[in-house]
DNA sequence: CTGAAAGCGCTTACAG
DNA sequence: CTGAAAGCGCTTACAG
């Protein structure tokens, strides 16, 4: 009918190789002190019976579940998923190089207190040993509620320069170096009439390529126009429409545009193409990510490649040392990786008139 | 330091209320008879000490893990990952929606003792209270035994027409369907001369797909020429390296490709491209699955769409439904979805000179 | 090197 | 409607 007979137990090992549960339970966890002779007729008969100690006896006495929790805050777009989703597969590979198990979750709206409850339950039952933050915003106050209670947690893409933040593994890009290195790619080709598609500033990456935007325009001289200053929210939907609502108003056209991310790019793609404008010839347009969709844009898009897989392997990496020996990571690390530029067919030379 | 002190357990809260331990679970569990005003002190000081039952001990009392298993079979090549990490969101989102938590794995080499030992280790412990197979092939070991160890498994493609196979919910999509639709489409535009990039056909789909492509052959009079019958394993360099064998073979190539899968395509069109032939102009292609890369390719490629979002939901559905009620679903269960087909740019139409 | 016993935190018949 | 007690299956000091 499909239910399962009981698994046999440690008692019924102990019996079977005529010791008692405790040597039984040693061999299973390798300790020593126990002889070769007991230690091999114990193996033998734990193999020959297919007994597997029950994972939830051995967290109630003590043990760890060897699991992490994937917390993907998505904010009620679907945007990211895309390139979030494409990172899961070597996530969970690299985790199980490590022997932990990946329960993976996608946070809609961290502020109801439905999904606040749904989250700490997950911590609180004891389901996880720790977690990893993706996609949430600075302070999110269902992070820091984690925080405060002593869980363990590595976060991706959160920082506020200056602030201290501790007790929490961080892990980022620098997305400093990529906008400012953006806009001077464009500044380099000969353009002086550029065109921001800032992102959500709520979030340390917003924040962080505004910062380096602007920073790159002020060191090569160059004015950032209000009007050529277009917000959005990382989203595809809001690259468009921000872009559509531009073209519309009349306003003069930049030569060139930096994203603050290629999702963004893409959805500014389609409004240019709507538009009957043509990329690279009638405006330039630089992402940032490295979408896997990137290169198969027409035309291809020139981005600056984040390589999300070996940051997430360090995460996972930081997280588990963490949690096996609290003491081996401080309680307030923090990693930054670099950007990678990649240079494809959305920008074109142009004559350097100011 | 990060350590986390003792959360509060059923005997405080039942302390604290001036109850009874059996009480407390009682109200968690939302049994009945307990007086409302009972049922209101014991639920005030749950929500204000924050209390979750430990989840471990509730397992180990009985209770289900309410945890699936996600294993998807990925043999070595990462050629799918794409499009089915790109599933997982959904599908945890699915999940989620039944209260249920999701575990995913990649099982790489099913056939290794170590991987084997690994995936039975997760059912055995009672780390789930099911499991979802993606990618496995058809009566793969690993699956059989634990169907037979009476686990309650659903199965994403995998059946062998005419042949029983019990103990399993399985859902398809209609493969021979979309296949022989597929070759009928080049030939309603004219093209006799059609070659097949095959797919793998030790796993479901694959057989199928033959199927597809050689019933609509047969049934339109067209011989599909030896020379032109590829073989794949559904991955893009499989894809790709058949191609370029066919291609420097000096064999007269035909007006048109259906390929088992559009990661297929996707290689046979690079070799194409580096071959300096033209998509349609030189040869047409379709696919099958509606890759999320499909509409991307230059030219855009013409497909049939597999909604894997919609036959996973139901996957899930049906072995929640299992899991809480054996007798509700056939020990056996089988459904097939239909696709769907998305004309694009890779096909053209052709003088029909058989 | 081995084992008896306490303990982890819940649920569930059962009795009242 | 409520509670005392057994039981789930392991690990871990502790004693020998």
């Amino acid at each position: 009918m499909g239910r399962r007979s009981k698994e046999i137990n440690s008692i019924a090992i102990a019996k079977l190789v005529g010791v008692s549960r405790s040597t039984v339970s040693k061999v299973i966890n390798n300790y020593p002190n126990i002889s070769e002779e007991t230690r091999a007729r114990v193996t033998k008969v734990v193999a020959d019976y297919g007994y597997f100690p029950n994972l939830s006896a051995r967290i109630l006495a003590g043990k760890r579940t060897e699991t992490l929790g994937f917390f993907h805050f998505a904010h009620g777009h679907f945007s990211e998923d895309f390139l979030v989703s494409s990172m899961i597969s070597g996530f969970v590979e690299h985790a199980a190089s490590f022997g932990y198990h990946i329960l993976s979750y996608i946070v809609r709206e961290p502020e109801t207190e439905k999904t606040k409850r749904m989250v700490r339950e997950v911590f609180h039952q004891q389901r996880i040993d720790g977690g990893i933050i993706l996609g949430a915003r600075n302070h999110e106050p269902l992070v820091e509620e984690l925080i405060s209670e002593g869980f363990a947690l590595g976060i991706f893409d959160q920082n506020l320069p200056g602030k201290e933040e501790p007790n929490r593994i961080v892990v980022n890009l620098d997305d400093e170096r990529a906008a400012s290195g953006a806009l001077r790619y464009l500044y380099d080709l000969g353009h002086r009439k550029i065109g921001i598609l800032n992102g959500d500033t709520r979030r340390s990456a917003g924040a962080a390529k505004q910062a380096g935007f602007l920073a790159a325009a002020e060191e090569k001289g160059i004015e950032i126009r209000p009007e050529w200053f277009l917000y959005t929210d990382f989203s595809e939907a809001s690259g468009y429409s921000s872009m559509c609502k531009f073209l519309s108003s009349g306003m003069p056209l930049p030569t060139a545009f930096a994203a603050a991310n290629d999702t963004v790019a893409f959805g500014a793609m389609k409004a240019f193409a709507e538009k009957g404008l043509q990329i690279p010839e009638d405006v330039s347009i630089v992402g940032i990510d490295d979408h896997p969709m990137a290169r198969y844009q027409r035309p291809a898009l020139t981005t600056y490649r984040y390589d999300f897989l070996a940051v997430m392997r360090r995460l996972i990496e930081l997280i588990v040392k963490r949690i096996e020996d609290p003491d081996s990571v401080d309680s307030s690390r923090r990693e930054v990786f670099s950007p990678v530029f990649i240079e494809r067919d959305s920008c074109k030379k142009v004559d350097a008139v100011s």
